[in-house]
DNA sequence: CATGAATGAGGCTTCATTCAT
DNA sequence: GATGAATGAAGCCTCATTCAT
């Protein structure tokens, strides 16, 4: 029998996770060192490896979680009906993105995870797998278009998923590092090239 | 072994930056240490010192350098007559992407780069400029589409250009992490999406 | 080990600044390296880094400490009752020079701080603050050798404490680096230059 | 027979001792590099070892070299005729060290020469040759008071050159350091104090 | 359960000196 | 004679992690 509560446990591990956010998204996985998640978390060294037994503990769960509710937003945003256009996904997932890129904001771990998984065979899985389910969301979505007609039916929507989903890393960055870009821009771009759905069709 | 040629000195950089990119394609900015250019460029410390003040002027060369690099592939492979669709663009450049992502090869580089470049102010610099280019590039890209007929006279082909090279970096994360995607699967989903050029238009 | 009191707190750090003291008389401040700081404290680098932040840091703390105690002993010395001859006063604050001066003595710290004042900014402060600190004892002992008579009633009490003082430095370096001269050398030459309170007076 | 003349040599010495003193004096002994030396000399780092082989022996050469010039100053001031008083003396002094003290002048290397020569035996040696020598000059002087009748007849003329030479470290780091007192401060001082030759005599 | 003092390997960089050209 | 590229030991300091209290 427990001391203490199962969801005491899990407040201070979620203490613990946010204020690693908090560093990680301000400074980095390599240049925040433990002392300042322990200092951000307002708990002890000692503390803190009770609920995870090392940094990259804390990152991989971090990731996950960040990744986990990305994929949430994206699905949100993809099966809504009727069939949203390419263009509408995409904006109100961007939308999600830059709300949630602010100085402090989990979008900033998304690069960081990137290139730890190039590098550190842990971070390899759980980046590979969050990697996949969304991609299957997307796939999800592909099909739809078919069905919908906005595809040929012989279209392979694995490849289209591929595709689309390649687009976010490409806005994260751009409006992380240049930070000349909104979700509007990247919509127009893509209603320019994408006009399933729209008034007219690119070619016609 | 004074007074040796400019082009020894230039050879001296070249044989450190080749040393470094091998190491931090291995391992990673961080997980490299300089010991270990050291030990994979076959000079001393000094040696090093003499060509490179620290290792993020060493970072930051090597980030230049093959980002100047791809700028210079994506403006060879847009620039072709006739005027290449989308999917055969992305296909040249998706393939010399691949080929240069072996183990060692510099587009490992890349995502290391964009995750610096949220956390020091320089490399957000040097990212940021080359980032800059290459858009440049694609805007170029975007207007002959436009003249081409493939656009509307009035799309705006700034956002086009931000929307399409928003799929490289998707693409080289799925392969990197992943390793499922071949350049022909990314070019068979933009052929599928922006059927410009082809045979048949999509919704059509 | 932790929730430590106060006072073990406290010895650790003058654990450290002994042990530096024996490094830093032994070999000087820039030959002693940190390792041998842990070493001589029994210490682990990172325990030592725990108290202070550099190695400028200890030097600081010692040389402060050094010289407030220096302080104190010649406040004694010059504070005493009746009113002590210069010789006298010489004559304590050199014997206390020298019992200070063995091969790991703190006394051997003093030309090292001089000559780093000239160097280090920071040092700089810490060693001024300190001589004004002493000419200050010495300016009251000045004024009490005018109340005395010994000094015409219209004496420029600066000027004697700065004369007085500047005794000390030649002192400590022929003692340390000659180191044939004495505390009763010293106060014979200052008897017979300034024979106050003596039974006869100079140029009498 | 030499390539070339033994002046050409030894106007390169200089050239290097020249540019030695200032790095040193602006610096520090430690906190110049010999690559300093070698960019405030012109010269190659191959060209200084042809002349000095180590960075010890530029030291050793310009602290020697200092020092001769410094004994040479107070034996012109204390053999002058008729004899003067130790305040004129030390006045002639002071203004000779002031006129020295530059940011860039020699006198600055004195309080490093005294730190190394606690720290390294051989500097031990010739700090010591040195303060012996200019010592000497101020016992002659010791003994022209005596003779002058300033001086009890049976003065220990040794004691009181000890006590005399060592107001002028005193001063050169009050000067150096603090840098709020002048040559006629001490003179005052030492003038007050010492009263030889002046209308009145102390405790008189 | 929590604390935080302590560990110690390892990181980056400097610098006096040498010697091939 | 002169050059300056190269050496490599050694310096200061950080930081993830542990464990006695």
């Amino acid at each position: 029998m427990p001391r203490v509560s199962e969801e005491h446990l899990e407040r201070r591990r979620q203490q613990i996770l946010d204020a690693a956010r908090l560093c990680f998204a301000r400074k980095g996985f390599h240049d925040s060192s433990m002392q300042d998640v322990f200092a951000e978390s307002g708990l002890s060294a000692g503390a803190v490896y009770r609920y995870f037994k090392s940094k990259d503990d804390i990152i991989a769960a971090l990731a996950t979680q960040t990744m986990i509710e990305l994929r949430g937003t994206m699905a949100e945003a993809i099966n809504a009906e009727p069939l949203p256009t390419p263009a509408e996904v995409i904006t109100l997932i961007a939308r999600n993105i830059v709300a949630r890129s602010g100085p402090e904001g989990p979008v900033r771990l998304a690069p960081q995870a990137w290139s730890l998984a190039l590098v550190n065979p842990e971070a390899t899985g759980y980046v590979r797998e969050a990697i996949l389910a969304m991609r299957g969301v997307w796939e999800d979505y592909a099909e739809r278009m078919r069905a919908a007609g906005w595809l040929p039916a012989d279209a392979d929507t694995h490849a289209v998923a591929v595709a689309i989903i390649g687009l976010l890393p490409g806005f994260i960055l751009q409006h992380l590092i240049i930070g000349d870009i909104t979700p509007e821009t990247l919509a127009r771009g893509v209603r320019t090239l994408l006009p399933y759905g729209e008034p007219a069709v690119p070619g016609g």
